[in-house]
DNA sequence: GTCCTGATCCTCT
DNA sequence: GAGGATCAGGACG
């Protein structure tokens, strides 16, 4: 229905194997995609976080796990896990395989499948449907059953936006809700969005 | 095996 | 601003 999805392009390789800071800036403004039963749920990617194996708020800190294993494969990977025993996190692996490191996606503006979206939100004005990293979870449809998945193909994918459109201006600030590294400001968000999960810091 | 903590969200005050 | 929901990974012994 928006043009600036039909002009969506794929993401060439080598797009997601810079490292997480980098592809956490690249990825606003992107489109994340996921087609289920027949139906298609999407968003533009307005609120992003880094995380690297070389500081100790991520995951990959102590080295590869049963869990983490897809921040170690090459960048452009689902990494899904559940958080506080309810709510599901979405991750895109980065870099090099071998190198622990992810973008959290923290917020999308909602684009196709909003009916869905609602669905799964009940009672949730459209600016909410997508703002946190856990209700975009909820809101895409998105679980453990998408981890490992390549975003390049299969059902859960990411488009780069059409050429010449800039998405704005980017705005960084310190990453939400986490205890060590609060000083690193790996956190990205287009400014001015209404559908960003919360204030820079 | 036990214990603790957490990249959250919602509801209440 | 606080607290509870609810569970699995990781540390430890």
């Amino acid at each position: 229905s928006s043009n600036r999805i039909s002009s969506s392009a794929p993401i060439e390789s080598g797009f997601f194997t810079t490292d997480a800071v980098a592809l956490a800036r690249s990825l606003i403004g992107c489109l994340l995609l996921h087609d289920s039963e027949g139906a298609r749920r999407s968003g533009l990617i307005v609120e992003t976080e880094a995380y690297s194996e070389t500081e100790p708020s991520c995951h990959a800190h102590r080295g590869r796990t049963e869990r983490n294993w897809p921040m170690f494969e090459r960048g452009g990977l689902a990494y899904v896990y559940l958080i506080y025993g309810i709510h599901h996190c979405f991750n895109v692996s980065a870099g090099e395989a071998g190198t622990g490191e992810a973008v959290l996606l923290r917020a999308l503006e909602p684009r196709e499948g909003i009916e869905a979206m609602t669905r799964a939100r009940t009672g949730r004005s459209h600016g909410e449907l997508c703002r946190g990293p856990g209700n975009l979870c909820a809101a895409m449809g998105i679980t453990m059953e998408h981890n490992g998945l390549d975003l390049l193909e299969g059902p859960l994918r990411v488009l780069r936006p059409s050429c010449h459109s800039s998405p704005g201006r980017i705005g960084s600030s310190r990453r939400v809700g986490i205890t060590r590294a609060r000083e690193l400001e790996w956190r990205f968000y287009l400014s001015g969005s209404p559908y960003v999960s919360s204030r820079p810091s």
